[in-house]
DNA sequence: AACTGACTGGGTCAATCGACCCAGTTGCGT
DNA sequence: ACGCAACTGGGTCGATTGACCCAGTCAGTT
């Protein structure tokens, strides 16, 4: 309602269309549907951007530049390195379910890129993006267990990236949050024996998944945090 | 154009909706370009089907009881398990290669369905659909390597769609088949960790991706087949 | 406090959407 | 060959869409 900025109201514009994007997908995202979201008028749509495919190339550039999280890496000197990043898909599962539609909304976004012809690359730049913070995570972790990897962070980057959306996927469609716990722990025996153990550490022995479960018998629950605003 | 029975326009209608919605999203498959498609007139639309959402509900539901394939496993008696899967894999990936439309497709449908409120429980039955297919699988290879899964498969099986959907997903984003190959070569490394070898099978032993690789230089190469019709 | 350019609000426009209608035509059962 | 139900074709309808316009209003500068 009030003046602000174009900077500020683009800004303003575009989490709004982030929002109904989550809510009701690209092709809900309608110019009226973002002006009624962010609580302005029309026009003030296409004073900030020159048209709707404008805001939406927009979006979808900052959204894969400010990709941030993937694995939050617990800071315990004891945890070997499977442990460690079990905790960490974990806690980027914890944000996955702690709102579940920003993920919704960011496979919408790609495969809307990924169908937009000027927005080809878009797709793979997010990806790109993703193994980047996968390798960082990764050779964090081996870093702090002494641990050295195999092959080349980059490849099983591709690896954890892979295991990371096929989780998301499939909790997304059944919500099932034991089965989603269950793949992290295979996941985590999975990447942990791509690593020899460089330092005197004792060796890597199968695990049952129970000791990664935050809480044990908490299914179907909703989270306590409520969408980043 | 010719009269036919509504059993048979209905099935052309649901391919042809299929086929738009690999084009151009689930959006973009309006009555008209539905029926563009399959060469009708606009009022066939409404005699076959009650209303659009009608058509899209069934063909959810086609889609999601008439998935078949997902792993082919090569009938090989000298491989062990982790080459079985890794063969198993890569034909489905060749598969994902020769009809990538197709896949992006069933995203689109399984997005459509998770948002939709009456088609919530698509989603996860497809989901279930997915890892009962793959949990014959994994049985199959098990049994043909003589080898024993230490979990049960169907949880198995969700770690073998997990990786399914991740490779997927990642190649269709960035078309890179050495990268989607490599992780192929992980994915079965990780699954057939997860074995023990139950008679006098040779004991599994870490290989490289190599052996698995059919054209083992050929980056970001369009397939040779064209997409089926 | 006056001025002026940045910004808003309400309205309009053509295009496209799903849905529907009905007079005409086709081809099957008999 | 004939009757009639199954089916087609062309047109229409209200709703929604992205885009745009312009007279009015606000705020920062002087």
């Amino acid at each position: 309602m009030p003046h602000m900025p174009v900077a500020e109201r683009r800004s303003r514009l575009l989490t709004a269309a982030f929002d109904v994007i989550a809510r009701t997908g690209v092709s809900g995202a309608t110019t009226r549907a973002i002006v009624d979201e962010a609580g302005m008028k029309l026009a003030s749509f296409h004073y900030a951007f020159e048209s709707r495919e404008d805001l939406l190339a927009e979006l979808v550039d900052v959204v894969v530049g400010g990709q941030e999280v993937v694995l939050e890496l617990p800071s315990d000197p004891t945890a070997d390195l499977e442990t460690l990043l079990a905790r960490g898909l974990v806690s980027y599962f914890d944000q996955v379910r702690a709102d579940p539609l920003r993920e919704r909304a960011m496979f919408e976004l790609t495969q809307y890129a990924m169908r937009t012809p000027g927005m080809a690359g878009f797709a793979e730049r997010q990806y790109a993006r993703y193994r980047e913070l996968a390798a960082a995570s990764l050779r964090e972790a081996a870093e702090r267990t002494g641990c050295d990897w195999r092959d080349p962070v980059d490849e099983l980057a591709a690896d954890l990236v892979a295991l990371t959306d096929g989780i998301t996927l499939a909790w997304l469609a059944d919500r099932d949050d034991r089965r989603a716990l269950a793949t992290i722990a295979f996941a985590a025996r999975a990447l942990a024996a791509e690593a020899d153990r460089g330092g005197a550490v004792s060796p890597v022995q199968p695990s049952t998944s129970a000791d990664i479960h935050p809480t044990p018998a908490e299914h179907h629950r909703a989270p306590s945090r409520e969408a980043a605003r």
